[in-house]
DNA sequence: AAGCCGGGGCA
DNA sequence: TGCCCAGGCTT
């Protein structure tokens, strides 16, 4: 097929209304190469103060080899998926001491580094080395699937593959950094889930889904899987002005991550007394709790976490809680200076505040 | 092939 | 509330 008509209008388009990015109009790999990182399952403008954080810390990939884990997952803390910040980490520290600095310019080599997948290697061996591999992500997923109608299940790895080689086709092997940038942009701003503006598009003539009314329905995924729930006791327990944070177990969810030690249960509907007898049998604590009187919760792609946290005053002793390891009394104001997930963020910047006050 | 792994924005 | 996002790793 011969699409140069098509390439001419995608570029066009591109060049007139494309968004400016730091790591863009540049061909040095290393904002490149951390901002795809970043941006794995995660918008632009979400992704975006990260970037600017990183790149002050760590303006090259020799300073960012030299980091240690703790502070990049520091830095990293409320933006998920932390196995990308561990893997960020390790894949600098091959690049500088197996690779003199340097990225692989081999596909094969490249998917072998931790943390690059099909998707980030096609984007920095074309968007900085200019090679001619097809970027697939979200959003061209929405652009090669309406372009071409295609409406087989996305959750098959056949159709996965279908669009892959449609991607690689219809790819501009002349430009083909540009032409993947224009793609995504493409995907992001015009060719969007809900409510495409197709009337802005300049790919119209092209379109099969457009031509066939099927815009609405393509991509067409199965329903997923519902969610698997779980209940927490979140155990906020303050002495001395300082508060106990726990870090998580080295695998599983938010792995390595701390937060307010917690009391996982069936339901969260048990009285104060049930509660405090809990704490006895599990922490040998025998302190009186002050209820929070709100549950909260908190989604996850694949899991709902329901959660209440309560308040214990420790007068003596520090207690030890069987099942934890690593685990740290710090005042409130020091919060910052640990990884913690999100969901244990919410309940000191929106509970009581005389709770954490002092 | 399917499940696991976060958090935020949008309708 | 449900869906999706410049995906990758593990089993």
């Amino acid at each position: 097929m011969n699409y140069s008509v098509l390439h001419q209008r995608l570029n066009a388009w591109f060049e007139k209304n494309k968004r400016v990015l730091p790591w863009r109009n540049t061909r040095d790999w290393y904002p490149i190469f951390l901002s795809e990182i970043l941006l794995q399952q995660t918008r632009v403008k979400q992704g975006l103060p990260y970037f600017h954080t990183f790149i002050k810390h760590f303006p090259d990939i020799q300073s960012l080899a030299a980091a240690d884990e703790q502070q990049v997952l520091t830095l990293w803390s409320g933006l998920g998926y932390y196995n990308r910040a561990r893997n960020l980490l390790k894949c600098a520290k091959i690049l500088v001491h197996q690779y003199h600095g340097e990225f692989p310019l081999s596909q094969k080599e490249a998917l072998q580094l931790p943390g690059i997948g099909p998707y980030t290697t096609a984007a920095i061996l074309s968007l900085a080395f200019d090679q001619p591999l097809a970027v697939v992500d979200g959003n061209v997923i929405r652009v090669i699937s309406r372009l071409f109608n295609v409406n087989s299940d996305l959750r098959l790895s056949s159709s996965r593959r279908k669009i892959d080689t449609l991607a690689n086709q219809l790819l501009n092997t002349r430009h083909p950094a540009l032409h993947n940038e224009a793609m995504m942009e493409l995907g992001s701003l015009i060719c969007k889930p809900l409510q495409p503006v197709c009337t802005q598009c300049p790919l119209t003539p092209f379109c099969e889904a457009l031509q066939q009314d099927t815009v609405h329905k393509i991509p067409f995924k199965s329903p997923p899987a519902k969610k698997r729930e779980i209940a927490n006791y979140v155990i906020i327990l303050r002495h001395d002005h300082h508060f106990l944070l726990v870090q998580r177990p080295s695998e599983g969810l938010l792995a390595g991550m701390w937060e307010f030690p917690v009391l996982q249960v069936q339901q969260l509907n048990h009285g104060i007394s049930e509660i405090e007898r809990l704490l006895q049998v599990h922490w040998n604590m025998q302190e009186k709790i002050t209820d929070s009187g709100k549950m909260l919760h908190h989604i996850y792609s694949h899991i709902r976490l329901n959660y209440r946290p309560l308040l214990v005053e420790l007068e003596g002793k520090r207690p030890v809680l069987p099942g934890y390891g690593t685990m740290r009394w710090l005042a409130a104001v020091n919060f910052h200076t640990l990884p913690m997930h999100n969901a244990h963020k919410k309940i000191f910047l929106n509970s009581n505040p005389s709770w954490f006050n002092n």
